[in-house]
DNA sequence: GTATACTTTGCAAACGATTGCAAAACAAAT
DNA sequence: ATTTGTTTTGCAATCGTTTGCAAAGTATAC
């Protein structure tokens, strides 16, 4: 590699002058600049970030820890980081935790040794331990907030999307609608959970226990939980399902399917966050859809702009609206 | 930050002996090591990697550059990637080029600034151009070949994989197939559209030219290019559809809905990378399947190979095969 | 021509680790 | 006690930049 000495020599400058001629033009006299440019890329030279990076302590990177690139979600989450810092002139160190706070902490770790200047992570149920690990370094919690006090989060409103949801159920006229949701202790499953309750509790209609199944964020979670749900009695079965995320949602569609249980004749069906199949099949299916990209987009300016203007923010909780896309899996219940 | 030095004086020993404590513990004293540990562990020290990288002119780091995350097929590869750095100590920079040439030329400045060791690239149709911008870097070619002489790549069997699929069209007893082929510039194409030709060669099926669309790889150039094959006279229309990538099989399947055309009564289709949709759909597409997370996670481990063992080997050329699912989309012909 | 201000440059010390070399400490052998 | 060999340590240079400080150069005003 071509280093900042050689281009020095054949400039017959020093080496100060062409570090300034890089990242301080104004320093330097218009004429000796424009020599040390062209010799600089005549010789291919590229300042070297590492160098660059350890004397002035700034790395221009980020980190980004992802649960799981597979979901299509998440995937358009790391695009909007991506886009995000690649606009800002950073570059992004990506790490998958897949749901499990261990390898969690192990990213977190490794990514603390590259120094980079800030982090945006969806945090596992054990951040709010994992995440002292990186001491002050600034950080943003995406899509979920690991309950630490003072963490700035952007968040979708997760509530309200939910009760949107549930209340254009009760508004076609059902009256037994159950709910998939995942593990509780993961923010955007208790916000889902706390949207149904209320638009449950809105329309006067009691909330019931046993038409809640918990499942594990996947789809043998959500066939599961789903089977528990509708194998009953024809009219002990809740004619109406809202299912907590995109994976849950399949396997729901799979167990109505094994059950032969038509949709929505049968059963309405609302899933939240959409996707590609959802629009592909039929029925399609009504979803609550989350502006993935620009939620992450969002949440990486925002921490690019702390970084840069230095802002000493107190906490920021950024919450985008959820938009609610009406097809043909819901429909009034039958009889 | 805490650095070698406050560590050292409180181990009461010299900056050399605590470095050497982390990477070369057989040349410490046993005693003298753990007590270096210890201190180094209460104090929360971490080695900087960017101090360490500069010194030792590794930085532990792969770059990534990858056409889209947001196909599900591709963030396969960048799970495989990931997932085979981690599990050796490497971090991934990851760059998104969108299938555009200078989005990848400035990924490639920008990363090479970083001094990783080594790049797994999906190249762009201008690969061989920026590609010489990384000098002698190591780089595997990843799913597709740049067309650059001597180069590593690691792909799948895109010819037999297209043979097998129209293969099976022919015994069904398809005689017009008709196929979406992306633009012939990059390779997995060219070998989808020789896989095709091929089927139909070894079958005495004359190749007609008018059969085969070209689409630009996304779900409306799949859909514009179907429309066009399909909509003709009864007999003129193929009876069964060979689609490039998945992305383009949506649009197909957008199509035949356009028309009022059965699958698989009016048209069989086959479609090439599996996908969540394939599974879901009624009828559930037949599918070239690709190995794709065992295709990147092998790619990365014969990059860091190649740098851990320094191995002067020459042009790699590695092929793994795909996988044919046959699925309801398939079916004879009506008459 | 001298004083004053402003540009433009270079010197050399950082940043935080690693490592070749040699000194010190210790052990074993004579 | 001296020699020889081995293990353990420290010194100081190095990786490739950036930057505070001061010197040199140039322009402006008197």
């Amino acid at each position: 590699m071509i280093d900042v000495d050689q281009v020095a020599n054949l400039a017959q400058v020093s080496r100060a002058t062409v570090s300034r001629a890089f990242t301080r033009p104004d320093l330097v006299n218009h004429k000796t600049r424009e020599r040390v440019l062209e010799i600089a890329n005549q010789l291919g030279y590229q300042p070297n970030q590492l160098a660059s990076a350890l004397r002035r302590g700034q790395s221009q990177s980020i980190g980004l820890i992802i649960s799981d690139v597979l979901n299509p979600g998440n995937a358009m989450l790391v695009k909007g980081v991506q886009d995000a810092a690649t606009k800002h002139d950073y570059t992004v160190f990506m790490f998958n935790t897949d749901e499990d706070s261990i390898k969690e902490r192990k990213a977190l770790e490794s990514l603390r040794s590259h120094m980079p200047q800030g982090l945006i992570i969806m945090p596992t149920s054990g951040a709010a331990q994992n995440l002292k690990l990186v001491g002050t370094l600034p950080v943003i919690e995406l899509d979920r907030a690991s309950g630490i006090k003072g963490a700035h989060t952007v968040m979708v409103d997760n509530f309200g999307g939910s009760r949107t949801a549930v209340h254009h159920l009760i508004q076609l006229g059902h009256k037994r609608i159950g709910m998939i949701v995942g593990s509780l202790d993961i923010s955007t499953a208790q916000e889902r959970h706390n949207g149904y309750q209320t638009a449950l509790a809105e329309a006067g209609i009691a909330y019931q226990e046993n038409l809640v199944q918990i499942g594990n964020h996947r789809e043998d979670g959500g066939r599961l939980a789903a089977h528990k749900l509708l194998s009953r009695a024809d009219d002990e079965r809740p004619t109406a399902l809202f299912v907590g995320n995109n994976e849950m949602t399949i396997g729901a569609i799979f167990a109505t399917r094994d059950l032969g249980l038509d949709i929505p004749a049968d059963l309405s069906i609302v899933g939240f966050d959409d996707s590609r199949w959802a629009k592909l099949l039929q029925p399609a299916i009504t979803v609550v859809a989350q502006p993935a990209y620009e939620l992450a987009y969002l949440a990486c300016e925002t921490l690019l702009d702390r970084l840069e203007r230095g802002k000493t923010q107190k906490a920021i909780e950024i919450r985008l609206a959820t938009n609610f896309i009406t097809r043909a899996s819901t429909a009034a219940p039958k009889q």
